[in-house]
RNA sequence: GUGGACGUAGCUCAGCUGGUUAGAGUCCCGGAUUGUGGAUCCGGUUGUCGUGGGUUCAAAUCCCACCGUCCACCCCA
């Protein structure tokens, strides 16, 4: 079959009631743990000018050469649907002159797009949470960053992620360790992998989390980058150890990890979970502190990460969403009007309460079937009956069998008397 | 982009070496209870067997192609 023109693009999923119930948690625990650390929120656009990825992102790197949904806009501008959102944080900060207005703490959620092949834990369409710092250089920077990714594993109950962290010195000293490498490993060319003797032409660092047996074997004999660090990056770096163990989250010096991006320099880091397959890191991140100039802004320095949310969401136990306090159930159409108007007021009268309704075809005991499976505390049923004794039905479904009968005009006052009464030792058996 | 596995009810899957009307569980709907939930029992609906072509008297089953999904490589969140 050709595919249906009309079916979701591949990698770009639907994500269903059952899962953004999930995915809100965690983005409000988020906005939460940021919010109390005085991290603001900045929104960007998902397109931007392909050239601004391409100068921040780096040439030669597989998201610009490969994965990126580029188009051309009418007036014929070359643009690029994000492939991940510190280029845009960059650009805003530099166009709004953001930097002058001292430390910027910031973050942001929402959809990046990358055209790879999908699998497990990636996607076209995949969605971050990220944080970026701008303006500070020291490196207990690095340490409150690493303390807020803690924090926030902490607040969704995550367990089980371990952290690895590594410098790559400044540019300069990052290009000269390149050139060491290369004088090391091209000697030994023929012996690569073919991948690997691609990453010798393309980007010799990615030789260093290569994971064949052979590179491996060749890396034991290999210059180190932290030998090519000056005084000053050595500094920082043994500042950022010395103050990430004082924070007291633990976490492995990998000498091996260098990130795909080329705009980090120093510090960079990565949370990861053996729970994912092969794409298993969740957070990653770094210090940039030349990308601000880079771009054409003032220098600045600036620190920054994000998270995969699917990934997360992949980690986080699940919440289940707690049913509603009650559900209003209509029998016969002269109650339908009677049970809208006791919607609306109670909805307007019990503002924190979940009250829903039960309106369609279908019998009383399959509406009751329908509210005992949402986890309803209570159905308020109106018939002809109650129409005409002026009560409502009160069937408490959780715990205890119990059926009321309240005057309409009580209503409110029941439902609240009865959180009391019964919704503690309800909460207790669910 | 490369490799491998897999596409059968809304969902999870059975259907062996080709053989009549394609099954189970679940979900949904109804009944046992003329307007009263969770358990049980009874009944019912649900399918272009991914698509197209080929082999055959006969294809869900074998062959080919395409589409899609998943997993891994690559890359990365």
């Amino acid at each position: 079959m050709k595919r249906n023109p009309l079916a979701h693009v591949r990698g770009m999923n639907d994500l269903l009631p059952d899962e953004t119930f999930h995915w809100q948690k965690i983005e409000s625990v988020a906005r939460d743990v940021f919010h109390r650390a005085g991290y603001r929120e900045i929104r960007l656009p998902l397109v931007e000018e392909a050239a601004l990825f391409i100068r921040s992102i780096g040439e030669v790197t597989d998201i610009v050469e490969k994965e990126m949904y580029l188009f051309d806009d009418r007036n014929g501008d070359r643009l690029a649907l994000r492939p991940e959102a510190t280029a845009g944080c960059v650009r805003a900060v530099i166009e709004h002159h953001l930097g002058r207005e001292g430390v910027q703490r910031l973050w942001y959620t929402g959809p990046m797009f990358r055209h790879e092949r999908p699998q497990k834990g990636r996607q076209r369409q995949f969605h971050q949470i990220g944080v970026e710092v701008f303006g500070i250089s020291t490196p207990d920077l690095e340490a409150e960053l690493l303390l807020l990714t803690d924090e926030l594993w902490t607040a969704l109950g995550l367990t089980g992620l371990t952290l690895e962290i590594n410098t790559l010195g400044t540019t300069d000293e990052r290009s000269h360790y390149r050139e060491v490498l290369l004088d090391y490993f091209t000697p030994h060319r023929g012996e690569l992998e073919p991948d690997d003797a691609r990453r010798l032409d393309r980007n010799p660092l990615r030789l260093l989390d290569s994971k064949s047996e052979r590179t491996r074997a060749l890396l034991e004999g290999a210059p180190r980058l932290i030998d090519s660090l000056g005084p000053d990056s050595r500094a920082h770096w043994e500042r950022v150890l010395e103050l990430v163990t004082a924070t007291g989250v633990s976490f492995r010096v990998n000498p091996t990890l260098v990130r795909g991006l080329d705009y980090y320099t120093q510090t960079v880091f990565e949370w990861t979970s053996p729970a994912l397959g092969a794409q298993s890191a969740v957070c990653s991140g770094g210090r940039y502190d030349n990308l601000v100039e880079h771009l054409g802004g003032s220098p600045l320095p600036a620190v920054g990460w994000a998270l995969g949310i699917e990934r997360l969401a992949a980690l986080v136990p699940a919440h289940r969403p707690k049913g509603p306090d009650a559900v209003v159930i209509p029998v016969g159409a002269r109650a339908e009007a009677v049970c809208l108007a006791l919607l609306r007021d109670l909805h307007r009268l019990l503002p924190g309460r979940q009250i829903e309704s039960s309106l369609g075809a279908g019998s009383l005991k399959a509406r009751l079937k329908q509210a005992d499976r949402t986890g309803a505390r209570r159905a308020v049923i109106v018939g002809e009956d109650e129409l005409m004794r002026g009560v409502v039905q009160v069937k408490t479904l959780v715990g205890e069998r119990r059926t009321d009968f309240v005057p309409r005009a009580e209503l409110v006052e029941y439902l609240v008397g009865a959180a009391g009464r019964a919704d503690s030792s309800v909460e207790d058996r669910r």
